[in-house]
DNA sequence: AAGCTACGGGG
DNA sequence: GTGTACGTAGCTT
């Protein structure tokens, strides 16, 4: 019989000898089935004729005895595929489980042979394999089994196929959030109990599932609170809600970093099992630096790694906490309950836990209404990469970029090269290349600025000039090289693999384009096609970076060197034909260009970019950015130049777009994030006088020591045992201090401190907060205060001494 | 200047 | 799970 399902979640078993690929799917109805589908793994080995017969009787009679099962090879094909550029022979050996694939490759390898795709992980390879796309709809051929190990029925299949690339949309997501007793910011799972658990579910027809669990008793009206016993109770609840629930996917934020671990320690803790998976495994938690979370038949999606890896680039927020990402990408923040005081609460107050409840609720809200936001572009990774979605947003851009072209390489019949050996990437750590060429501002207010954009200008660049190992030297077109780069030339003749495979993601980004467009303006839904679009976009900007990344398949650090090589090039270009137009350049950075008006008008510059377009080769075209009344650029600290990338526009509605600035960045106090955005702002909207008026009040608040000390407070992680610091940081002076007052310090624990005034070393004067000492007002003011601000009001001729309220110095004054 | 360590998110 | 993040900021030596 066939079935029709969209398979979601991945694993492999070996049973019987036979290695079965397990397809956790949903069916139309919303059912679940796993459907199990064998698949013999296998990698290539570089042969020389002269020793393949020798070598294929070596193999048959090789057994590599492990902790398991022993390696075996089970059969051998003589292929031909195409390495760098290069169409070769190569072996293809099929071996008896996954596991062996390592075992048998370094083992000829310890006889001189080169061994291929020999670490990739067989789901993966499965995927590529056969073409299959998760979350999209596949057909399976095969029985149902009579009886099933499994919470679901098995579907045992001959083939499988792919139908359609048509994704499923209606999921059922539930998502968790846990709430720990934490004092003193000690977040230590070994010690501290779990004490309510938040559940926000939302089923294939929209609806919704609230849950919290605790286990101290109290009063309120809250209808989705269950108050049980303890916490074996709790995780006894939470266990049969999971179970009962059933979701396709399981969604929270930083869930594979804390939630999951939390639960599956304490679960360990009173030796509770937790069983999720749909093969009755337990919840896995991977360790060893990355932690990872994993139920099996269970789809689980941290956000946070999404967002942080994926998303991240396109956002504001310097800060990926739940608070600052849910406000950008939902506009709902989190709920403002002073977390810290949940243990005290808990332990003396539990009549105000309510507000706790309702704060562990919203959060699993938040985790919820992000993947569902999110949803879309999730699958289309997924889709794009062809890995299982689990994987892939756990990923950074140079393995999705490397997954995308692997994906490709089957049809194209190129093998893969192999990963660096850390000899390798120590030796590529140290190569680097020309980067992109910048036009330094001169610092100043500016009037009038136009800004131009090379779209996508290192992708269409290498599409157009054909930049690929494969291409690089070929032995026809050694006329056609590099500008700036004589030495290296690319194939003119034949357009190969890389360029081929980035030409296609940008011409299909520019059919959707027209299909959103035409979706527009029949008013439909363009939410889908755009996150597509986005993932093209994204997928397509990584190539360069890939090319160029020590840690690359196919790193080509020349075919990198040529595209930013065309890239300055083209800018140059652009700014030369600018100024024949008589424009003055004020910026220019790697692919965008700041022009000022002067008396010209806009269509005039609009029209030099006209003509810049006609002469571009293949896909590439510069695009208007946008038209600014006014521009800051400020200067780097201590330099005549201005800061590359630190500069400030605001356009005709008032809108500010700051680019570069310390307001955006962590590890600053309170104080010095705020004054400079309020400098900004003012300097920009032409009150210099006001602007320097309200530094100088702050200057004197400070120094007078009416600042609250909540505003100055520095804070750090302490990681490891006090005994274990080699370097002792602030943050660590202050832990001890702490450790003296009893207090017992974990890794993990936050440090809150802030420079008290005195005499010494900077990191000896750190202060606990509750240490009611004064705080030390110089540091603040020339660590925090003045160099954030500083750069910004020399802009507009006003100097330290002015801020400090120092008459001005001059002549030699000014070098002491 | 190089080398080492901590950071992120979560309570 | 055919495994062992990653790039950078800030400090110390």
């Amino acid at each position: 019989m066939q079935i029709k399902c969209y398979p979601y979640d991945f694993e492999y078993q070996v049973k019987d000898g036979h290695v079965y690929v397990y397809l956790y799917s949903k069916l139309d109805n919303g059912a679940k089935i796993c459907v199990l589908h064998e698949h013999q793994p296998f990698f290539f080995a570089k042969i020389h004729p002269i020793d393949l017969e020798t070598i294929k009787k070596r193999l048959d009679q090789l057994v590599i005895k492990s902790e398991r099962e022993e390696a075996k090879v089970v059969s051998v094909e003589e292929v031909e595929k195409e390495l760098l550029g290069k169409k070769e022979k190569f072996l293809k050996i099929y071996v008896n489980y996954p596991k062996a694939v390592p075992l048998i490759s370094k083992e000829l390898e310890s006889w001189g042979i080169n061994c291929y795709e020999k670490d990739i992980l067989f789901v993966h390879r499965y995927l590529r394999d056969l073409g299959i796309t998760p979350m999209t709809l596949v057909q399976a051929e095969g029985e149902f089994s009579e009886k099933s190990e499994l919470r679901v029925p098995v579907f045992i299949a001959s083939r499988v196929d792919q139908l359609s690339k048509e994704p499923l949309h209606t999921w059922k997501i539930l998502a968790l959030d846990i709430e720990t007793y934490a004092k003193k910011k000690e977040i230590n799972p070994e010690k501290n109990p779990i004490l309510m658990i938040a559940f926000y579910g939302i089923d294939e027809q929209g609806q919704e599932f609230q849950k919290v669990i605790t286990w101290k008793n109290f009063d309120s009206n809250l209808n989705y609170l269950e108050i049980v016993s303890d916490e074996v109770e709790l995780l006894k609840r939470f266990r049969r809600i999971m179970l009962d629930y059933q979701p396709d996917i399981i969604t929270g934020y930083y869930s594979d970093g804390f939630d999951f671990p939390y639960l599956k320690t304490r679960a360990d803790k009173h030796n509770l099992k937790l069983d999720l998976g749909l093969d009755h495994s337990e919840l896995f938690i991977s360790s060893r630096g990355k932690t990872e979370a994993n139920i099996t038949g269970c789809l689980h999606l941290d956000m946070f790694k999404f967002i942080r890896y994926i998303i991240g680039g396109s956002l504001k927020t310097d800060s990926y906490s739940l608070d600052s990402v849910s406000e950008e990408l939902l506009g709902h923040r989190k709920h403002k309950v002073n977390i810290n005081e949940l243990a005290q609460t808990w332990d003396s107050q539990p009549e105000k836990l309510v507000d706790f409840c309702e704060y562990n609720l919203h959060d699993a809200h938040l985790a919820l209404k992000l993947c569902q936001k999110l949803l879309s572009d999730i699958i289309e990774f997924t889709k794009l990469v062809n890995l299982p979605a689990a994987d892939m947003i756990r990923m950074r851009f140079s393995r999705l970029v490397e997954s995308y072209i692997l994906s490709r390489a089957m049809e194209f019949n190129v093998l893969a090269p192999n990963r660096p050996a850390d000899a390798e990437i120590e030796q590529r750590m140290e190569e680097s290349i020309q980067g992109a060429f910048v036009y330094e501002p001169t610092p100043g207010l500016y009037q009038d600025v136009v800004v131009f954009d090379f779209r996508s200008l290192y992708p269409t660049i290498i599409s157009a000039h054909n930049i690929g190992p494969e291409s690089l030297h070929c032995s026809c077109c050694q006329k056609n090289t590099v500008p700036e780069r004589e030495e290296y030339w690319f194939c003119e003749r034949e357009k190969k693999f890389i360029p081929t495979v980035l030409e296609q993601l940008i011409l299909r980004r520019v059919d959707l384009k027209r299909l959103i467009k035409e979706a527009k303006a029949n008013n439909e839904d363009t939410k889908m096609l755009e996150a597509r679009s986005y993932a093209l976009k994204l997928l397509a900007n990584s190539f360069y970076g890939y090319l160029g990344f020590y840690g690359a398949r196919w790193y080509c650090l020349e075919c990198a060197a040529s595209t930013t090589a065309y890239a300055r090039n083209y800018i140059k270009t652009t700014i030369k034909k600018a100024e024949q137009k008589c424009f003055q350049i004020i910026y220019a950075d790697t692919d965008s260009c700041f022009l000022l008006l002067g008396d010209q008008h806009l269509d005039q510059a609009k029209e030099f970019m006209n003509e810049i377009n006609f002469d571009l080769p293949g896909h590439m075209e510069l695009e208007f950015e946008g038209y600014f009344p006014r521009g800051i650029f400020v200067a780097l600290k201590g330099k005549e130049a201005g800061a590359k990338k630190k500069y400030a526009l605001i356009d005709e509605k008032g809108k500010m777009k700051i680019t570069g600035f310390e307001t955006v960045r962590r590890n600053w106090s309170i104080l010095a994030k705020e004054i400079q955005e309020k400098v900004l702002r003012l300097i920009m909207e032409d009150k210099k006088s006001q602007a320097l008026e309200y530094v100088k009040t702050m200057i004197k608040e400070l120094k007078s020591g009416q600042v609250d000390i909540s505003k100055l407070i520095l804070r750090t992680q302490i990681t490891r045992e006090l005994s274990q610091y080699s370097s002792i940081g602030p943050h660590v002076y202050a832990a001890r201090k702490l450790q003296d007052l009893g207090e017992k310090i974990y890794p993990g624990m936050m440090i809150d401190y802030f420079i008290a005034k005195g005499t010494g070393l900077v990191r000896e004067r750190a202060a606990l907060p509750e240490e009611s000492r004064p705080y030390d007002s110089e540091y603040y003011l020339y660590h925090q205060l003045l160099p954030a601000v500083i750069s910004i009001f020399d802009v507009v001729g006003i100097t330290e001494d002015e801020l400090l309220g120092r008459s001005k110095q001059t002549g030699l004054g000014k070098f002491f």
